[in-house]
DNA sequence: CCCTCATATATGTTTTAACAGATTTTTAAC
DNA sequence: GTTAAAAATCTGTTAAAACATATATGAGGG
């Protein structure tokens, strides 16, 4: 015995309701900001009970890639996948809830050193299955080499 | 004599700085989102001198595609990219500016009548070449297969 | 050393987005 | 007909994004 999926692939036209099909061009541009959408809200709905938006779990999860090290506002802000002018609101909510620490950097004055807490380790960690489970989830519709050219095609097109 | 075009293409990776290489799935991801930023941000560039958001575009642009035909609010919605809750106060922007109206559907009176004027028309064709110029700036770096390949992996991967 | 410019971060203000809940009209069951 | 539930839109409130501008430090030239 083996179970069915049944899976409806939708177009983008359909998604939006509009008749017919849409010129190539536009067609792609359509389909790159629904599928964020869709991938976005999905994460969300993740990590909304632990009351933290998506962009301080990005922030999180640059600094943990610091091993240790803190990390600069300006580092942090080159590392973002949207890049914003409020780091600073950003991790001030971070510092209430106490998953990072901030102090004046010792070397240059300008800048801060910004590290993430023991708390903010735990709170990573208890998010990384799901995390997971969220890369997965639209994964694993494309096989691996799909998944290789989606990339590329990506790159690619954003020159 | 012919033009060379030097088109750097950046991994997902280079982009956020980050030393290695992400799991394909995570690098999808990352991908998706990021594109999707990027052609989003070149996009309000070009809208922000007739001071109107991506959305109230994105309503024009359905209200116009009702030709003639005035489209209640839950029409709206279900054809908008992201569907939001604030649609009413969407359209209250659009009304301001006196870009579209609004009247209580004659049929059922709990639904409104929301029309594109001429106004708005004007202010949709006055960006036409200029919406058609960016659906073109970033897909003219893949060619017709490539961009059908992409599309198709975009639905596929939505499910 | 002093001045200017560049860099790094922060702040004030205004728009939007997100979420929950309220209002109004219709539908349909009794 | 009355009433309960559903559908469609609206409103209040809080959080976040966008934008411009300000402050503070550092770097380099004269």
């Amino acid at each position: 015995m083996h179970t069915n999926f049944v899976v409806t692939i939708m177009r983008i036209e359909d998604v939006i309701k509009s008749n017919g099909t849409l010129p190539l061009n536009q067609r792609t541009v359509m389909n790159i900001l629904y599928t964020q959408n869709v991938v976005a809200e999905k994460f969300n709905e993740i990590i909304k009970p632990y009351d933290i938006s998506a962009e301080q779990f990005n922030v999180l999860r640059i600094l943990r890639g610091q091993k240790g090290k803190p990390a600069n506002m300006c580092v942090i802000q080159e590392r973002m996948i949207s890049r914003t002018s409020n780091t600073t609101r950003l991790v001030d909510k971070l510092l209430n809830k106490e998953l990072v620490t901030r102090e004046v950097c010792s070397v240059n004055r300008r800048k801060m050193d910004i590290a993430i807490t023991n708390k903010g380790l735990d709170l990573l960690k208890e998010l990384d299955p799901q995390i997971e489970e969220h890369d997965n989830l639209f994964s694993k519709n494309l096989n691996t080499e799909e998944l290789k050219q989606l990339n590329d095609l990506l790159e690619k097109y954003r020159g």
